[in-house]
This record gives structure tokens, C-alpha cells and sequence, in this order.
DNA sequence: GCTATATTTAACAACGTTGTTATTTAACAA
DNA sequence: TTGTTAAATAACAACGTTGTTAAATATAGC
């Protein structure tokens, strides 16, 4: 039973390290020592954390030389999206009839007051 | 030095109970025992998978009497939809760029062969 | 106070993740 | 061949996650 996809892209975006990656290689492509030059962790780390990417198919690799090119790949973030988007707009009509259910409370509550007041 | 609230996130969403448990509470909220149910894992593992998304703001809990019913939070969910569709959105410009690119050069491709042809 | 129900906490095992350093592989260049 | 650079793999430690069962805590109702 492996994870299946939305799992697999989650976890691997649930890296600061990763995501500071993706966003470099969102503005083109790189090496895998131009991707680790910004952190303080070893190569084989950062190898690591780009297998992660790479099982996730956020990014492909290219192979030019003894360089191993990455580029990002956008079909998981699209679905991962997709996802939350669903969700988020669920809650967000559940709030919206919530106020509307509030705001009907009001004016009957209004109402109910001017009434008394007759 | 602990995680920022991003990774909080997308870790609490790598997992397909703990996203169940979300899309049933987008549909209103339910005590643990009910969000149990559909689940063939023990009480305590919910209670953990609950925790987990407490605290990453993804829900919250209130107390009736014995009862602790949860409630979807959409906040997070936006901020890492927010991420992600900003870096789609960059890529999808890259793809369109390389479109654009690709689309050139076909035409002066065409125009070349043209050339050629008088 | 006693009992039933809902939920959490404790203690533990199995497994996965992230980092390290040392070694290996692959390709270029002399 | 030999050396250099780029990157991956091996072996390991530290730590985190996810599940288990057994015990504790909290609240309602008699």
C-alpha cells in the first residue's frame, strides 16, 4: 500500500528546504550544485531532498555532461491545488450561509424589537 | 527552531485520513467519534490525527459537555493554496514563454523554407 | 457517590526522514 | 592514464511519525 499521490506531493512540499528549491528552479532550470549553493547542507542532503522531488514528480531531470539538470514539472502542484481549492471553497459557502443565517437573525431580531416598541 | 506555519500545513495534509477527516468536516462538524467511524484505526490514532490538525490551525475544537466537536479553519489552507498557485501560475508563464519561443521559430522556420522555395 | 460514555494520555514498537562523512560512479580534459 | 568536477550511494545516528493497548480524565445521569 504506497502513498498515493496527493500524499506523496504534500509530503514532499511539507520541506522548507524543498520549497526554497521548486522556487529557485521556477525561475529555470539548474544544477544540483547551483541548487544547493544557498543552503548550509551537504550535497548528498540536497541530492536526497531532490530524489524527494523528483519521486513526486515535481521536477524532471535532464542529464548534460557530469551535470543532472532539474526543471520543475507542474502536473502535481495543478492536482495538489485542485484539492485545496475544493475544500477551501467548500468552507467558504459554509461561512457565507452562516452570515447569511446571521443576518437573517438580525433582521427577524430587529423586526421582533420594533414590534415591542409599538 | 521550529516549523513555519507552510510546512505545518502541507505536512498535516500528507496524509489520507487526516484529509478525510477535512473533506467530512467541510460538510459540517462532528464530534471524534464520529469522524472515527469510516476509519479502521483506534481512537487514540484519531485523537493524534486530530491533534495534528489543531495544531495546524486546520481546525478547531469546542467542548459540549463530554464531547469535543471539531470544525474545519480555512485560513492555512488558503495561505498554501496561495503558494502553490503562485508557483503554478510562474511556470505556466514559463510554458506559455516557450510556447511563444517555439511558436517563433516555426514561423521562421516557415518563412526560411519559403525563402528557398522562390 | 457510582456508572456509562467520550476522549485523552502514557508507554511502547515499527518505521520513515533528514542529516552526517566516506566512498563510488560518471564524464570531461590534459 | 591521470586528475578534476559533478553527483549519487553507503552506512550510520538522531529524531519524528503512526500505530497499538492499557490506563486516566471529564461529564452526564441516576
Amino acid at each position: 500500500m504506497r502513498p498515493d499521490s496527493l500524499t506523496t506531493t504534500f509530503a514532499a512540499l511539507a520541506d522548507p528546504t524543498r520549497r526554497a528549491i521548486l522556487a529557485r528552479l521556477a525561475s529555470g532550470e539548474a544544477s544540483v550544485t547551483e541548487l544547493a549553493q544557498p543552503f548550509a547542507i551537504s550535497m548528498p542532503a540536497i541530492s536526497r531532498h531532490l530524489k524527494v522531488l523528483e519521486h513526486a514528480g515535481l521536477i524532471d531531470r535532464g542529464r548534460e555532461a557530469q551535470w543532472r539538470p532539474c526543471r520543475l514539472q507542474a502536473q502535481p502542484l495543478k492536482e495538489a491545488a485542485g484539492w485545496m481549492e475544493h475544500y477551501r471553497r467548500l468552507w467558504d459557502q459554509r461561512l457565507d450561509r452562516l452570515d447569511a443565517f446571521l443576518k437573517e437573525m438580525d433582521k427577524a431580531e430587529r423586526r421582533s424589537r420594533a414590534r415591542k416598541r409599538k
